[in-house]
DNA sequence: CGGTCAGTTGCAAAGCGATTGCAACAGTTC
DNA sequence: GAACTGTTGCAATCGCTTTGCAACTGACCG
């Protein structure tokens, strides 16, 4: 445990914004100058090994990471990249498919593409 | 349309493995040698633009892509990366929800985590 | 059938996110 | 306080993807 780690997990922990590598070095840099980008990368993934963490890959963009490890769902704006949390109990209610395949699913998650608040268009003022 | 977009559909729809651009480049260049990756890459953006095919986003692997544009879902082996098709009713009368945040949803897709057959420890062999 | 034009291709270079090797360093243990 | 283990910073590198540009091809028209 190191002040860099600290520095990390204390900018890290509680956020809901699925920051990216990016985002998190910028705004860990304001308190905790030089912490350089690969130990940002190095110590996420240590934190996805240990399962506090998980990865929340989208095309396109730089992943993102989510302190949360509880099954919940993601909304992804189509627009500007934005990802929201679903907590929903009839989500998580789905039974796991036993295909035909063969194939054993263990865990799942549901991906809502849409447009958040600040990207829909409004109604009073045309988009 | 050209002998490279002709050789691309002919090898790309009807494929349910939902190969990579590596993978149908590899593929194509038995039929049409001299393919350019590049161009594999143009093509397939402007079908996804199209709405003749669909991206899916696999982090720490090559984009994949999907000739199928209809709701379905995926099944996401942990061990080798390979992405079957999931069409199931029940999946797909998923209600969206609408959270009070005032994310829009419009579409979504479901991702099951897993290990396809070829994975999966077999039950007279331990793996 | 040949000319014109818009759009596509091939190539190479660059962009970008992510990873890695290595030396310097910090935290922990004794 | 010395030794050891693991982390950090830096820079180089990797792999996937995109892009600029010149050459080319297919479609269209006379």
């Amino acid at each position: 445990m190191t002040v860099q780690r600290r520095a990390l997990l204390a900018e890290f922990v509680g956020r809901t914004d699925h920051p990216t590598v990016d985002a998190l070095h910028a705004d860990i840099g304001r308190a905790q100058a030089g912490l350089n980008r690969a130990t940002v990368y190095r110590t996420l993934e240590t934190l996805v090994e240990l399962g506090l963490a998980r990865r929340v890959a989208v095309h396109g963009a730089a992943c993102r990471y989510d302190p949360c490890v509880e099954r919940h769902h993601h909304l992804l704006c189509e627009r500007c990249g934005a990802v929201e949390d679903v907590f929903d109990a009839a989500l998580d209610a789905l039974r796991l498919p036993r295909p035909a395949s063969g194939f054993v699913a263990r865990d799942f998650s549901v991906l809502f593409t849409g447009l958040c608040a600040g990207c829909a268009p409004r109604r009073t003022k045309a988009h």
